[in-house]
DNA sequence: CGCCGAGCCGAAAATATCTTTCAGAGGTGA
DNA sequence: TCACCTCTGAAAGATATTTTCGGCTCGGCG
């Protein structure tokens, strides 16, 4: 009966449903509507989220028509029924919403919202990672990877923020049988560089690659004929004039709310990660089981 | 009940449904799920286009598993029910249909060259990030950056991997005026945790939410009156019954060469970085100076 | 001016879909 | 082995969507 003319209507030759091109749909099919169907139509293209959130009665209500009226609307619109035509909003309401740029690209301000704090963070670290793997010298990794994996004994040097991730590496190498020590103490370091000698590796973390509580243990280690490695941001700094290998980390802009050690870090981190993976690689036959012996290990520290 | 100790919950309940963090909180809290949800959640992190066009039966048949069971899944996903999980979908499809690539990497394997390492890791921790920072929850995020920066005092628990990014957080929060500590001896935090009292702010961090060191002195802690917040990778875990605010970090998937420890990491610094600089905006007037005099500070130690 | 037909519209019934309840299955620890 | 506890799905119950159906308006025509 009628349902011959909702199909007839239903668009060009039976048309499958429109993804994005819905505002469109409305304005090539809003002759050819009635007032009401109109008033439906036109609320869904002005605000697709907020339609997207309601039911056939809330949208109903909300344009002061009816149910069968949002129904016959999707259908002239070219959908099987409301049901779809609200999935389909959704879909169109997320691509607003991921399309428009959040503005991540500006430094972070005093009153930026919690929200964009966050995505701007995210944003820029992701940012560090790419340019740093994009920058990292393969052949100087794996020839640390090389030293690292045939060493008697490693030493890590890194004060301040770096501290911490030559104590992440330290903690790594450990966990896969590897002699590994961090040193934060610059006076230690240096006592204890003293002891090593060829086959040792040495490794010094400064983003600045001028810090010199680090690079005189590394200069030690150097003479003393260890095979020396720098993770810096500045390749071209001091730090390297004792290195056989320099890894390169990228260095973010900053800012006064987002200081150097923010985003050195992040690189530093994943320079790590790729030394302690290719060592894993390397000397994969005692690493796997001390990997999952280590984890074994923590087991029972944990709560059920 | 052990709800009597919990004063609110952070975990599933409180959050709002997440868009596209849907792949993310699948991951995060697919542990905590039971054998039939982890099929339907696996369908739908899967295939979100395909299970956006199916109905409740239809979901529940093609995993083998009952309406009541998807039912629960949508729930425990954050939504009120399974049509609000399907319309995440419908969006989340209509994202990755215009957006970039499904983005799937294998694991790292054995015999990977360096360069596949570089690049995987580097990628995963991205991936990471992302994550994280969708599903982040802004409201608690700025709850615990109003108490930081309010606090008379702040302990930061973390052991292991963990342990650094506490002293990373410490750090910062030193270095804007704050009185921060890091404990990752259990012992020394317990017996600290007994001096805190209402106006403190006590924060654990532990990915697997089990850890037994950190939840003791979560807990003395949040008897004491203080408020506790947990980054964790796992919003079910026990640590969250402590917690006034919860922020979860995103759970990679691990293999073998790549711990758990490695992808945590980068989320709880993620974490770390927005409490931080949330707290340096609140405190700008006294943060501002305190960050430039720590940089003049430091720069008699860096070489010329 | 009043009648008539055509199409539009919405209330309510009919149907599909989603949600909740409840009792049995399966596993676990004592 | 037994009690207990959780997970699970079938079916009842609640919502949402679709269809039906009759009233309504509007314009044309006698």
């Amino acid at each position: 009966m009628k349902e011959i003319f909702a199909r007839e209507r239903g668009g060009p030759g039976g048309t499958p449903p429109a993804p994005a091109a819905l505002a469109a749909k409305v304005r090539t099919l809003a002759p050819s509507m009635t007032r009401s169907m109109q008033r439906v139509a036109e609320a869904v293209a002005g605000d697709p989220a907020g339609c997207a959130a309601l039911t056939v009665t809330g949208l109903a209500e909300l344009t002061g028509t009816s149910e069968a009226t949002v129904v016959r609307t999707a259908r002239l619109l070219g959908y099987p029924g409301y049901r779809d035509l609200r999935l389909a909003l959704a879909g169109l309401a997320a691509q607003q919403q991921s399309g428009r740029a959040p503005a991540i690209t500006t430094d972070i301000a005093v009153d930026d919202p919690i929200a964009d704090v966050v995505a701007k963070l995210a944003y820029d670290e992701q940012q560090t990672l790419a340019d740093t793997a994009a920058g990292l010298d393969t052949v100087q990794l794996g020839a640390a990877v090389t030293a690292l994996a045939a060493a008697r004994r490693t030493d890590v040097y890194g004060v301040g923020a770096s501290g911490l991730v030559a104590q992440d590496l330290t903690q790594k190498l450990l966990r896969i049988g590897l002699m590994a020590h961090a040193h934060s103490d610059p006076h230690l370091a240096v006592t204890n560089a003293v002891q090593l000698r060829a086959g040792d590796v040495a490794i010094a973390i400064t983003h600045s690659g001028s810090t010199g509580d680090v690079i005189e243990p590394l200069r030690v280690a150097f003479e003393r004929g260890a095979t020396t490695v720098a993770i810096t941001g500045r390749p071209d700094g001091p730090v390297t004039q004792y290195a056989d290998h320099v890894l390169t980390t990228s260095t973010a802009r900053e800012s006064e709310l987002r200081p150097a050690a923010m985003s050195s870090r992040t690189g530093q981190l994943l320079v790590v990660d790729c030394l302690f993976v290719g060592v894993a690689q390397r000397t994969y036959e005692t690493a796997a089981p001390a990997l999952s012996a280590s984890y074994e290990a923590l087991a029972h520290r944990h709560r059920p």
